[in-house]
DNA sequence: TGTACATCAGTGAACGCGCGTTCACTGATGTAC
DNA sequence: TGTACATCAGTGAACGCGCGTTCACTGATGTAC
């Protein structure tokens, strides 16, 4: 607690704040923990009382940001299916351009592969339940069509994951520009692409 | 030509090739120019004759990659509206599948930022034009609802990337585990997620 | 309450590594006359 | 056809850098009696 002393005391939390502001502002690779301990005013080897290996703060990170969105998304799944539905894709979107560098991280794939930190895996997976849940609720009650439920949330995530990913790789424009792209992307989904008079063959 | 010949004669080619070799074999990040060198068995300097440095090298494999899968999308859409919609989707899918580590370059955003190689943006954009000239063919012809074209291949775009970067990342199954998913989630957009018999309001 | 001791959380130095890039250079090739 | 010369495409050595991680250590803290 005392500033000069000799063990830091909160060295862990202020690591994690660190890497934190350094992945927003610079990306995952843009972290060392010889940096991170340069600018904490600590030795790196110190780190090592903390965290196993660079990836294992990596994680952390990712764990973090899985647990952040996850209640996100449970704040706006309290509301009709169709709302809810909606509004999971947006705060999932939000998320995303709120923070593009951690959910880059989150789901990179290279950096953290799958299989390697299982509270990581099951972060995820917490995070992805919810968009489940919420699609088996619209679906339960006779709003969505009765399809395998495993398809139509792989259906919402792709959908939901290709336009954060897409935007926020400056491929397509965001909330700033495009304001209401995310919900229109929405809708289109539930609603469906095909014309109402010509839903049923190919003219061949 | 002559093989132990001082001037080497093909060696941009070849170090696109071995460079090629290696992202798909670890990724963009094992890339470098040293390693690159040595394997060809070339002095490191010489790589600068071709390339003016280590990122003009990755944007050439990006380039590449985007010439690639245009071509592989302009094969399938040669269809009716329906088939080259869904072909469209399952061609872009299977492309990333293929050469998981090459789509993670061409979409991965850190590496590759967006106007700093503008050949890069231009086959980008080349690749993207394909997906939506498809769009905008069904939609002419009456098959798809009169919504705006933009939203409608923001959609259909967001879709297949989505699933192309969840499946490649395996928070997906990929064609290998569930061959038809693709297939079904293309379908679920074009005919909606909603149930026709409940396809109006809310239920407050 | 005091003290011996175990444990915890730091330190500085070092290992070993590989990288991108620049420099001055040299051998090979192509061209003009 | 021969030759002088410009240009091209390599070379080896070096610069400067930062990294992850390990080691033997020391100062601070907590605990049992």
């Amino acid at each position: 607690m005392s500033k000069a002393s000799y063990h830091h005391g909160d060295l862990s939390q202020q690591a994690r704040q660190q890497a934190l502001t350094v992945l927003r502002e610079q990306g995952d690779s843009a972290i060392s923990l010889r940096a991170l301990a340069r600018q904490i005013g600590v030795s790196a080897p110190a780190l090592y009382r903390h965290f196993a290996d660079r990836e294992s703060l990596l994680a952390e990170l990712a764990i973090h940001g899985f647990q952040t969105l996850r209640q996100r998304l449970l704040q706006v799944t309290q509301t009709p299916p169709r709302q809810a539905l909606i509004g999971i894709g947006l705060a999932y979107v939000s998320f995303a351009q709120d923070d593009p560098n951690l959910y880059r991280l989150m789901f990179g794939g290279r950096v953290l592969p799958r299989g390697a930190h299982p509270r990581l895996d099951d972060a995820g997976q917490a995070a992805f339940q919810v968009l489940e849940d919420t699609v088996e609720r619209a679906r339960r009650c006779g709003y969505l069509r009765p399809l395998p439920l495993s398809l139509m949330t792989a259906t919402a995530w792709s959908l939901v994951h290709g336009l954060s990913q897409l935007t926020i790789d400056g491929h397509l424009p965001g909330t700033d520009a495009e304001p209401r792209l995310a919900e229109g992307i929405t809708s289109l989904l539930l609603e469906g692409a095909i014309s109402p008079t010509n839903n049923n063959e190919d003219t061949p």
